[in-house]
DNA sequence: AAAGAAGATGTTATAACATAACAAGTCAGG
DNA sequence: CCTGACTTGTTATGTTATAACATCTTCTTT
């Protein structure tokens, strides 16, 4: 019991169980297949609440008689971050699980540069009054967003 | 002559010349050195108007008679990126030129995820006005915020 | 049930990105 | 000139990610 999620304590295994039954639900709704491997990575990611390096994944799945080598984890990491079950950190080169699952996002996250925790927060509200509410100090945000220039926009040119 | 900054065409040769003077005065004013590899670094990126990764900075430095060893390029890089004159971008894993010297920023990028090419605007508008404006068609937003959480900033807790 | 197609996993190899650690050179100030 | 700070060069290694192909499962169609 315990744990950390958005900073806050909370019961941690009711959390996990609630993310599986999310990824169930919505696996069985669209079709998709959340197998023995997703599954427990999800878990994986889920239990921890902070930011999981592929490889550390890896080596989780290797313990648990999964193949251990780099395209098993993140295949399955790749599923998760498709499906929407979890999330890429960039500036971690790591994962999370989603703690928003359901709603459709384009999250932030703010993320301890001392403990290496992640909250996931919505952006509907400034990130700046959430940090604050959440009692985070903001020392450097990263906004990157892609998509399609003028001029890639433009059929021909 | 031509070529692209912020999604539009510009005098590209007097840009660079303006990058490069601009960085000569930040450095002679705040006591930091440009050195030859710095320098030629800050060309590469600022002739390129997109973003170039450490190991193609590393091939060029090479071309030019500089060490080519991975850590030349990072050192560079990563006193450039220090100084406010270049920035990385955490999705590409890549550098780009300060597109606003001078100003101190915490930007947001445009990524064409077609062409590579990469607008850097100001944060205090909202990016999808921005982009609207800028006829970027936003795909996704990737928005990380680094920091002390609550626990960390507390003394002991 | 058999055949076939699609998808998932396992495996090997390699590519791409990044830093640690130390040696050697440069340069300003005493 | 010498010293101390800084910069650059070099070797080695660590970390993150993907390509390519074989095998196995699962679902569908017949």
């Amino acid at each position: 019991m315990g744990g950390r999620h958005g900073f806050g304590r909370h019961d941690h295994d009711a959390c996990v169980a609630d993310a599986m039954a999310a990824a169930e639900r919505a696996c069985a709704a669209r079709g998709l297949r959340l197998t023995p491997v997703r599954r427990r990575v999800l878990e994986l990611l889920s239990a921890e609440h902070a930011a999981l390096g592929a490889y550390d994944v890896m080596a989780r799945l290797g313990r648990d008689g999964f193949g251990s080598t780099p395209p098993v984890a993140y295949r399955a990491l790749s599923f998760l971050v498709e499906a929407g079950f979890a999330h890429r950190i960039e500036r971690l080169n790591a994962f999370v699980a989603c703690a928003l699952p359901g709603a459709a996002h384009d999250p932030a996250f703010l993320i301890c540069r001392a403990c290496g925790a992640v909250a996931e927060t919505p952006t509907d509200a400034p990130l700046g009054a959430t940090a604050e509410a959440a009692g985070f100090a903001i020392e450097q945000v990263v906004v990157e967003a892609e998509g399609l220039c003028p001029d890639c926009r433009a059929p021909a040119s």
